[in-house]
DNA sequence: ATGGGACCTCCAGTAACTGGAGGTTCAAGG
DNA sequence: CCTTGAACCTCCAGTTACTGGAGGTCCCAT
């Protein structure tokens, strides 16, 4: 059975985010040693590895639960697996076909800049104006909220 | 002069929005009518429009912030909104490299679907066990906040 | 027995909005 | 002039997926 910091150090997870996970029922409440402390199986660790991959992957937190309840039983038809992961690679697309348009637009405005004062710089200009932008809008991705953890060393 | 629903439709940003902006200083106050509502000038309306394509570009509230202080006064040098530019263009492409990558991990856990039950689903398996991915490790892109807002119909 | 690191709960904050409740104001029609 | 009703006002809570801190308890090795 393994500590909470053990669990976090297990699968690359802050303390306080399996603890939210628990929270929001992602993950079941575990045991407790006398003093009211979380211990945690191996079936857990699991949990938690898969939870954790997903969201690595981008898959929001709901279609995490979908895909846990799925692979909870496993005679059931993998369909609807296979529809979220597919949903996923079509937002996956989206997001980068907006940002590849981004990045022109962005090139562009940086590429006219000569380096003189804000006045006559283009790149100002091309924010305050989308009459300069080759794209006639810009459709920016949804967030997929994801996680951001900061480089953090492994702890050994 | 303008009221904030005739500057929402011009602006194409939710009235909400408007007063957000406002209340976190990046639009300044507007004047009121004797009835204590609000009504905008075109400088206000140029202002919201920089702010708007900036968001629509991907850029953070602060880096609006600094490109509006900068684009205040115009005799200053462009430098630093270039170097503001430069650092938002660096972000795309990080997130578009791992976005292409994540794209890949989602095809071939969807090609190796052969449609069975989740027992022995290549999807659910991949999801569960990060051994089965090409790269070594996903970096899933910062967020960078964006906004989504979701098809709304032109207030005709 | 004691020290200190790991643990506990609860709460607030992040980013950038979004929506609703409950109450006013504006402008047009009668 | 008066009445509607749409648009406006303020304040507050919720969204997503965490993250961090305060203040207090537990575990276990010495
Ligand atoms: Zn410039
Ligand atoms: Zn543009
Ligand atoms: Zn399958
Ligand atoms: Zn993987």
């Amino acid at each position: 059975m393994l500590a909470i910091g053990q669990l976090s150090a297990e699968t690359g997870t802050k303390v306080p985010t399996i603890r939210y996970y628990e929270d929001i029922g992602l993950l079941p409440q575990p045991e407790r040693t006398a003093g009211n402390q979380r211990r945690y199986g191996k079936r857990q660790v699991d949990r938690l590895r898969f939870i954790r991959h997903c969201r690595d992957l981008g898959f929001p937190l709901s279609d995490i639960r979908a895909l846990l309840d799925l692979s909870d039983d496993p005679d059931r038809s993998c369909a609807s697996a296979d529809t979220i992961a597919r949903h996923q690679l079509r937002e996956v697309e989206r997001r980068l076909a907006s940002l590849a348009s981004l990045r022109q637009e962005l090139c562009r405005m940086i590429d006219q800049c000569a380096g003189g004062t804000v006045a006559d710089c283009h790149v100002i200009e091309s924010l305050a104006d989308h009459a300069h932008c080759i794209a006639d809008r810009h459709m920016t991705p949804a967030p997929m909220e994801q996680h951001v953890d900061p480089p953090r060393r492994d702890p050994a």
